[in-house]
DNA sequence: TAAAAGAGATACCAAATGGTATCATATATA
DNA sequence: TATATATGATACCATTTGGTATCTCTTTTA
């Protein structure tokens, strides 16, 4: 039953690993270039890639002696998806904005901007 | 700097917490009240709610002896909006989409449905 | 007012977490 | 082939986490 995969929620919730989906959101990156960009040694961000592979957020390609870290951001969905059962508690805007395009409706009801 | 609030994705990280969101979305609750849906001690669940609590995910209001706890959904709005940084990478379609009622275009440029 | 109900506060525990240091292995490269 | 490079694998450590049990405090209520 479990929305939204538990181990993307858990990778997730360290702000480290957060950064690291950003810096590969730029580009892929080996091991030792993401650890270049923080102040931890490269072991532990091989941790952190670990549990961000874990919750596939990323996948690896080994090339040669190298580990090319790469995002992948369509297993942010689902977690994205969990936050939008609360759409209808925050905004009612997007949601429906979303029905007015699916049911190609026009722009009568429209939303107040901002 | 920090986008999206750390305590909040901290909070998001266990499924029992995410699941008490749940419950909360259908009706405010005192302790008691929420810990009659899990098989865990009321002292256990009113330490996740003081972690949702210290995420803003929640506000608690004391009445009489009770403290009734309430959804605050608005807090889960940074959260969401720091997965819409990677929406360029699973979804132009609603991003496209806010940038239209943002700026009041017309339709001319309808996102693809689906 | 005495008892029951709801919650707060500690203390404690096992396991997970985030980190380091060290050594081993595989692959390029001079 | 010898060496440097990139990574893998352990072992270890302090702190956090998720949980229980117990005791106290406050507010209802019989």
């Amino acid at each position: 039953m479990e929305l939204g995969n538990q181990q993307a929620f858990r990778a997730l919730a360290d702000p480290s690993r957060r950064a690291i989906l950003r810096h590969l959101a730029e580009q892929d990156m080996t091991i030792a270039e993401v650890a270049s960009n923080f102040e931890m040694t490269r072991a532990a961000v091989k941790k952190h890639l670990k549990i961000l592979e874990e919750g596939k957020l990323i996948s690896v390609e080994t090339r040669g002696r190298e580990r090319i870290n790469k995002l992948e951001p369509m297993a942010l969905k689902p977690v994205s998806d969990w936050f939008n059962f609360f759409n209808q508690f925050w905004d009612k805007r997007l949601s429906a904005l979303e029905k007015a395009v699916d049911t190609h409706a026009s722009q009568n009801n429209k939303p107040t901007k901002n």
